[in-house]
RNA sequence: GCCCUCGUAGCUCAGUAGGAUAGAGCAGCCGCCUCCUAAGCGGCAGGUCACAGGUUCGAAUCCUGUCGAGGGCACCA
């Protein structure tokens, strides 16, 4: 509808040009945008202001001329100039006669659109460490990603979810060591659990399973595990090194256990948590196409080359007997450590690795979306992916503020480490996916969010998801009783009976219906779902107002075929609307 | 100290690549169920868009500075 306004406008500038109304001026794309005032008609474009000053003309009189260019349509109901030289179309009643059975011909697919054709963009999110289970933090991203996510693949884009697993490095030593630690304990050995271990139950439940299914086999004396580690920083006492004392345990394990037996237990940690979070996820609504080892970048060599690239560029030196990556050359603020002097590559280097490996996987976007601490890796990454030679643009780093916890008007505080934490898993349960997943994804992701958990874990009315929920209900029931009372709801094709529809909150509604491809599209591309959460409230509001105000199942026949058509209509696009944010729309409430 | 994100109604937030009189939802007050679900609707009230300059036909939006909030500045991941 938008575009077909805009087609006018086009051919009328062109018309203008010709005419030699603009001088020597540049022809600037129009630009469209949705009256916000009713009484400013339907659409409204700045054009005429924005042109004036260049093709030396008042604003008005050009607005004016633009008008008089404009070719004749049936679209278009009057068209005015208005204010400072906005120029607005007020769309005519039938333009709207064909959205209906627009809507309800294409169903699902209405709102869809292939803008995106042909591009394939990948979507990585969430990528949690897996040395525990997802908290509501993670909770913010994942309900993000998966909305982007879908959200692009409903305007085309071919879309690849991706998680990326930190299956390697120091921290996955530390929950395999800490599992360790605490079946030693349940063995009867007496130790003091390290401050820097994992302390969360679900370690206990892990090494429980480890006692139960193989009983002492691990075991060892803790005399011997503990012997020559310093000592562990304790609370009050300066002495101690809570860092040293971690490794010296890790490296002790490795050595009392061995190769295989320490690797039993660090895959028997590392997959229990995995599956836990996969199937967290999947309850969540968000399911992904591949779950990337980043263990896998090693073994492959993938490290290794992305390394070699570096100083083939010429972009990777030798200080102190560690290497560096120049990425002061791209504007970071200093230069990055890739392998370490002790040989050991950095998370870093396997993320240079990763995302080499992405782009050379073909993407023609990557999207990483990352929690906003994240953000001084922003430039570094970049900067690492030109030094090899690839486009940096393809990669788009969409950072999500965490969502601060309140209980009480307290604020929670959290450490996975302290094992303090509140889980999705939790907040799924006490308040629901829908209201979790809408939530999360109502505010823009650079915003800071407040959660309040008692009012989300409480089952209020003011929740907005169950505002939006109840009108599909409504709708629902309304055909339930249409079909009790032997109404045939079937639509007929075409536009029959649809110009009974004259009322005020019928137009409105209408015109609300007819944005929803500009919301996804909109939302879509300026990845922020939000767009889509307001647009399904005003849309709920639209509803239940005309609800408030009219009957729908009137005796007048005609009458009431149309709006049974209108209402079947919102309740597809409610359905759309809800099936992206991964919210599901009740028959009944 | 340097960098990033942000500051809009009592609270939580929108504000469509600068646009017309800044909008919702909660909370507050006043109304509406013999009638398709009151998880709803209608109305009232509530604002120096943190502050000060600047850019222009026009600024909540762009620029500079100040104040305030959160985050980041590892041979950790």
């Amino acid at each position: 509808m938008k575009q077909q306004v805009l087609e006018l406008v086009r051919s009328a500038l062109q018309r203008l040009a010709v005419e030699g109304a603009f001088g020597d001026a540049e022809v600037l794309e129009p630009q469209l945008e949705r009256a916000r005032d009713p009484s400013h008609g339907d659409f409204a474009t700045n054009l005429a202001m924005v042109m004036a000053k260049a093709a030396r003309a008042k604003p008005r009189e050009l607005a004016e001329r633009l008008v008089a260019a404009l070719p004749a349509s049936p679209l278009i109901e009057r068209v005015e100039v208005a204010g400072p030289g906005f120029v607005n179309f007020r769309l005519a009643p039938g333009a709207f006669l064909g959205l209906i059975p627009e809507i309800l011909t294409r169903g699902p697919a209405f709102g869809r659109s292939r803008l995106g054709a042909g591009k394939r963009v990948q979507v990585e999110f969430v990528s949690a460490n897996p040395t525990g289970p997802l908290h509501v933090g993670h909770g913010r991203g994942a309900a993000y990603g998966a909305v982007v996510a879908d959200l692009l693949a409903a305007v085309g884009f071919d879309v690849h979810r991706e998680y990326y697993v930190n299956d390697a490095g120091r921290q996955m030593d530390i929950l395999a060591t800490s599992v360790w630690l605490r079946y030693l304990e349940l063995c009867g050995e007496a130790l003091t659990f390290p401050s820097n271990g994992y302390k969360g139950d679900y370690v206990w439940d892990i090494a429980a399973s480890l006692h139960r299914e193989h009983g002492d086999a691990y075991r060892i004396d803790v005399d011997a595990v503990f012997a020559g580690a310093p000592p562990d920083a304790v609370e009050g006492e300066a002495d101690g090194d809570k860092e040293a004392h971690i490794d010296a345990l890790i490296a002790s394990a490795k050595h009392q256990l061995g190769d295989n037996r320490y690797r039993f237990v660090f895959e028997l940690g590392l997959n229990t948590i995995l599956d836990d979070i996969r199937d967290d996820l999947s309850q969540f609504g968000v399911d992904y196409q591949e779950w990337y080892s980043e263990r896998s970048l090693t073994e492959s060599g993938a490290v290794n080359k992305a390394i070699a690239r570096l100083r083939e560029a010429g972009y990777a030196y030798e200080r102190a007997g560690a290497l560096w990556f120049r990425s002061t050359a791209f504007g970071d603020e200093k230069d990055r450590v890739i392998v370490r002097d002790n040989g050991q590559t950095t998370y870093f280097a396997s993320d240079i690795a990763y995302h080499m490996d992405k782009l050379e996987r073909g993407f023609d976007r990557v999207i990483d979306v990352w929690g906003a601490d994240h953000h001084g890796y922003v430039p570094r990454m970049k900067g690492a992916l030109s030094a090899l030679g690839d486009d940096a643009g393809r990669l788009d780093v969409l950072l999500v503020q965490f969502a601060v916890l309140y209980r009480g008007g307290e604020k929670v505080q959290m450490s996975t480490r302290s094992g303090e934490f509140v889980t999705l898993r939790e907040l799924r349960k006490e308040v629901g996916r829908d209201a979790a997943r809408f939530f999360y994804v109502m505010r823009r992701c650079e915003q800071h969010m407040d959660f309040d958990l008692d009012l989300a874990k409480s089952q209020s009315a003011d929740n907005p998801v169950y505002y939006v929920q109840y009108a599909h209900a409504r709708v629902a029931s309304v055909l339930r009783q249409a079909a009790e009372k032997g109404i045939v709801v079937e639509p007929t094709p075409g536009t029959l009976n649809l110009d009974r529809l004259g009322e005020e909150h019928e137009r409105a509604l209408l015109r609300t219906l007819s944005r929803y491809p500009e919301v996804v599209e909109a939302a879509a591309l300026d990845e922020e779902p939000h767009l889509l959460t307001n647009y399904l409230r005003e849309l709920a509001t639209d509803f239940h107002g005309y609800y408030n105000a009219h009957p729908f199942l009137v005796e007048d026949a005609v009458l009431r075929d149309a709006r049974i058509k209108l209402i079947l209509a919102v309740r597809q696009v409610l359905r759309n609307g809800l099936g992206l944010l991964g919210v599901s729309a009740p028959e009944s409430m």
